[in-house]
DNA sequence: TTTCTGACA
DNA sequence: TGTCAGAA
C-alpha cells in the first residue's frame, strides 16, 4: 500500500482521509486494502482537481457524476461552470494581489524616503 | 472549516 | 489497521 501512495506521491494518511470522504472505495481483503487501477485513475484526477484548487467536495461531485453519466455531458456542464467559478475567484485574487503589491511598494517608498529625508540628503 | 499528519494501541 | 488529537 506504501507503494501506492509512493507511486502517487501522497502520503498513506492522505489515501485514508480521501476514503473517509467517499471519493476512493479500495477493495478489502480482510482489513487490507487493495487499490484497483480504477482507485488509482480517481487517485489522479483528485490530485489534479486539488492542484487546479479545487476543494474535495468539489472533486467528489465530479467523480460521481463521472460514475452516473456513462456520456459525460452532465458532468462537462458542471465542469465548465466549475471551472467558470474557479477562473472568477482566481481572478479576483489576482486583482487583490496586484493592489497589495502596489501598497507594499508604496510603503517602502515612502520609507526610503524618509531615511533619505533624515540623513540630511 | 478543510485537509491532512502524528501517535498510540 | 482504526481512531483520536491537533496542526496549518
Amino acid at each position: 500500500m506504501q507503494e501506492v501512495a509512493r507511486q502517487l506521491g501522497v502520503t498513506h494518511r492522505a489515501l485514508r482521509f480521501y476514503e473517509d470522504k467517499g471519493l476512493i472505495e479500495p477493495e478489502r481483503v480482510g482489513s487490507m486494502r487493495i487499490y484497483s487501477r480504477r482507485d488509482v485513475g480517481r487517485m489522479q484526477l483528485i490530485l489534479r482537481g486539488k492542484r487546479l484548487g479545487f476543494s474535495l467536495r468539489e472533486i467528489q461531485e465530479f467523480l460521481d457524476l463521472y460514475d452516473a453519466d456513462p456520456e459525460h455531458v452532465e458532468q462537462m456542464i458542471r465542469l465548465a461552470g466549475r471551472v467558470r467559478e474557479r477562473l472568477l475567484d482566481l481572478e479576483k485574487q489576482q486583482v487583490a494581489l496586484e493592489e497589495t503589491i502596489r501598497e507594499l511598494r508604496q510603503i517602502e517608498h515612502d520609507a526610503m524616503a524618509r531615511v533619505k529625508t533624515a540623513r540630511g540628503r
